[in-house]
DNA sequence: GTATGATTGAAACAAGTGCTTGAAAAAGAG
DNA sequence: CTCTTTTTCAAGCACTTGTTTCAATCATAC
């Protein structure tokens, strides 16, 4: 059956990207694991690049599309007023971490901190493209609930957060495994939104605008 | 002359690893810009993954270095009393911002955000070994600094905050490319442990330690 | 000078890469 | 059943990978 041998093809190359990193991972790793024939990979899916687009699409787009939803409530309930920062935050943080197998396990978490190292400049351009519509309603809503802060800080702030949110995903699990610290995923969400939010709502940096002095 | 050639490989090796990535680099794109023999990798440093922790313990070496001195001189401003929060992040974070060439250049910088990628366990366990006494000694003083604060939650906010800086190191670069931000480097360190400082001083987690529903 | 050791160089090594081929098998439609 | 389309498979494609070999070259000491 068809879709059978996508979905394994699927599941092997998420899992293998995710450990070994995309160009570490060889079509035959993938194929081996998933039970197929290596020529069945770009039967269904064009090349190994192509196959990598699917692997994240296939996460990424339920994620995204939860984050406008959850964005969706937090601004209806505050209505014409600014909304609450902490449920903006929230509303960006929580997918990820409630996509299925969290940590380590299917590796799809650490397969995104890892996006930007391993593929060439054009794919990393449709790739931040996907985003663009949620970083820009996102990046509103932070406006709306912090006007003191100018958009180019905040854009800044914004890729704090992200890298605190994927940094979390690559090394949590390592850091859980080593025992130095015990938490269930959801504390560790809990505690980023709470960094996040007071992050975010830090005092502006001194100076004027732009062209400061330092 | 051995050390010219030694330097020359080292160079050209960072500037590629950084801008491609470990794996996607070959030991012959290395070897045609640094203008020497392929064979010289080999004899110089025994393998690929040897000339890799070469290229970051040099930038790496002083750079853990600067941190600890910095640390200690805000421990010895502090006395026997609480070193300021402040200054203790930036003590951790500006030396990578000064390291030579931050924004892309040489591309060190976004090699080290993607050091958990591309390397196998072996090699990401010697890696974090050379950071276990600077993690450690920040860790304490961040404790001092925030006594209210659990040393388990205190893990993960650092491990937050060295996310930020990653990701910033990675795509950095690229944001201020894109234009839609622009601000000098000296700007986005204050502005990073402005945020990491108010991350770091946020409100404890409800519930009691450890085991607390959720 | 020659002898000694460290470095470089062109060429080749075996192994692995992504991808293609063309025939066999399976599935679906009439 | 037959015919057609979709899917699988073993084999092979041209090419690149990290590493090794061994003779040629360099620097230095005697």
């Amino acid at each position: 059956m068809a879709i059978d041998t996508r979905t394994r093809i699927l599941d092997a190359a998420e899992r293998l990207f995710g450990e070994r990193g995309f160009p570490a991972t060889s079509l035959r790793d993938i194929t081996t694991e998933a039970g197929v024939n290596v020529a069945s990979v770009n039967y269904h899916f064009g090349s190994k690049e192509a196959l990598l687009a699917e692997v994240l699409e296939r996460r990424l787009k339920p994620i995204n599309e939860r984050r406008l939803q959850l964005l969706d409530a937090v601004e209806a309930r505050a209505g014409n007023g600014p909304p609450e920062l902490e449920a903006v935050i929230r509303a960006f943080l929580s997918p990820p971490f409630h996509s299925r197998g969290v940590w380590g396990e299917n590796g799809f978490q650490r397969l995104v901190g890892r996006i930007h190292s391993e593929t060439n400049e054009d794919f990393r351009a449709t790739f931040v493209k996907q985003f663009n519509h949620v970083v820009e309603r996102f990046t509103a809503a932070l406006h709306r609930a912090l006007p003191d802060l100018e958009v180019a800080d905040l854009r800044w702030r914004i890729l704090f957060m992200v890298g605190s949110m994927a940094f979390t995903m690559s090394w949590g699990p390592q850091l859980v495994a080593r025992g130095s610290t015990t938490r269930d995923p959801e504390d560790v969400l809990e505690s980023l939104v709470l960094y996040a939010a007071a992050g975010m709502a830090a005092p502006v940096p001194l100076g004027v605008p732009a062209a400061s002095g330092r």
